[in-house]
Parts: structure tokens; sequence; C-alpha cells
DNA sequence: TCACAGGCTAGAG
DNA sequence: CTCTAGCCTGTG
């Protein structure tokens, strides 16, 4: 067990703002809020599962200890970006609706999630609503032992069946398991890519669009220029920003604010 | 009944 | 190049 003060983190901005699918809400006896966090990439086997509980005051008692801490969960919740710095960079332009949705979301981080897992969820999330999304990622992880399966370890035959709910995005998800069981490096290829280079190479895989390309640009390879416009930023931009998004102010963090707006937008609904 | 859900593909123009 | 019908399926 440990307890950390951690500045910029809100678990439930967190597990509303559509990034994670595999949060699982488990308030402690004393109605902490608290969530399950799944372990997760290559090496998910060998670490256990994250219970995080929201204390006070930024506040949090972590179930692993200070090693664990440091070797898996503090990149996971991206404590090496400076967001005093985003909240400056933001606050130092005339963008009134980014700050007022800063304000409204500061407690959002961009989760350092696993790549391949990523690539999966958004594939699923495309034309798709939120509790779908969350039980087809779900009834995979449940055929495979409770974990994401890796390309060589997942089981094709299952993607068809009814109860994964998985439609017609059900060849897509095959190919590209397919794909990256056939190019074991090609994972680890993206991951040294540049944002524009594995935006691109993520289009040329068939069911990966622009808008979930980004979001793996994003969630998957932490590219925080990345700016994923589904219907909603699509609705939001043209509603706050009808002269066009400035994203010259951004530049470098335009992944981040667009987080930001989106929470915002899903308060407000 | 029908639109909608964090879109994409394929085919036409 | 741009444009858009159709797509699995659960929900209101």
């Amino acid at each position: 067990m440990l307890d950390i003060n951690i500045r910029h983190l809100d678990l439930k901005q967190i597990a509303e703002s559509g990034q994670c699918f595999r949060w699982k809400r488990q308030d402690d006896a004393d109605g902490h809020m608290t969530y399950l966090i799944p372990s997760f990439g290559p090496g998910q086997r060998e670490f256990e599962a994250l219970t995080i509980t929201a204390l006070s005051d930024g506040e949090f008692r972590l179930s692993c200890d200070r090693r664990e801490w440091d070797k898996h969960w503090s990149g996971y919740f991206d404590m090496d970006t400076d967001y005093d710095g985003v909240e400056k960079r933001i606050d130092s332009f005339g963008d009134n609706h980014a700050k007022e949705a800063y304000a409204l979301g500061s407690g959002i981080r961009i989760l350092r999630q696993d790549l391949w897992e990523m690539i999966i969820t958004f594939l699923i999330s495309q034309n798709n609503n939120i509790t779908r999304i969350t039980r087809s990622v779900e009834e995979i992880c449940n055929r495979h032992g409770g974990y994401m399966p890796r390309p060589d370890e997942f089981d094709r035959s299952i993607l068809s069946d009814k109860s994964v709910g998985l439609g017609y995005r059900a060849p897509y998800i095959d190919n590209a398991v397919k794909e990256f069981a056939d190019d074991q490096k090609m994972l680890e290829k993206l991951t040294h890519m540049s944002y524009e280079e594995s935006y691109e190479t993520l289009l040329s895989f068939t069911g990966i669009g622009p808008k979930v390309a980004n979001c793996i640009c994003l969630f998957g390879l932490h590219h925080i220029e990345a700016f994923p416009i589904d219907t909603h930023v699509k609705q939001l931009l043209a509603k706050y920003y009808p002269q066009g998004f400035p994203y010259e102010y951004y530049e470098g963090i335009a992944g981040i604010v667009q987080q930001y707006l989106f929470y915002y937008e899903l308060c407000m609904r």
C-alpha cells in the first residue's frame, strides 16, 4: 500500500473522458471513490491490477508499493508530463472557452495505455456507444483469462460470436490481429515513429480511419499533438470555434485540450 | 418506427 | 480528388 499526493488527477474525470474502457468503479467501505485498473501490456500477467482510492486534497491510496508505482503506474498516469505547464499555456491565450473547459476538467490526464489494447479498443469504438464498446472489450478479455490477448495469442474464432457484439467491425479486428501477429515488430516500430508517420501507417489498416488513427496516436502512442475529431468534437468546434480552432495556440498540447473540451461538452449535455 | 452511438469502406462522380 | 449510402446492433 502507498499513499501519495498527485496534482492534476481526478479519477472520475478520466474515467468519463472516454480514453479508457476497462476501469471499474469499486468504492471502498468508507465510500471513498475507488477504481480497479487492470494490468496491461506485454507483461500484464507479471504484475497486479491496481486499486486507487481518492482520499482528499489530491491524496490517493494505491494498492501497490513504491517499487511498482515507479515501475508501472507512475508512467501510466503520465507523471512525467508537465500539466502545470499546460495550464499556463491555456491561461496565456485569450481562448475563454478553453479556460472554462480547463477549469472543469483540470484533473484529466492522458494515460499512457498499451498500444495494442488501444488499437483493438478504438477499432471497436467506431460508430458505437460506450456501453457496447466496454462490453465487447470485456468479452474479449474474459475469453482470454481476463487479459487483453496479445496478437499472437488472440483467438480470432471468437470475433464473430454474437455475444462479443462486434457487428461489422469483426473483420477489421480479425485483420489487425492477423497483421500484427504476422509482423511482431510492427507494434514496436510504431512506437519509434513520429506522429505523422504513425498516423499514416495506422490509416493503412482496414477499419482505421482518421478518427480512430488519431485516438490510437493520442492514447496509445502519447502523441499529444493528435486531435481526434468525432461527432461530438465536430459539433463543439462548430459551436465554440466558428472561425476555426486555433491549433497554433496549442502546438504540442492539442490532444490534452481536446480532452478538456470533450469533457466539458459531456458535462453540459 | 427511427435516429443515434466518439466512423469507415467502397464506389460513383 | 470529394461525396455519401450502407453497415452490426442496442437503446430511447
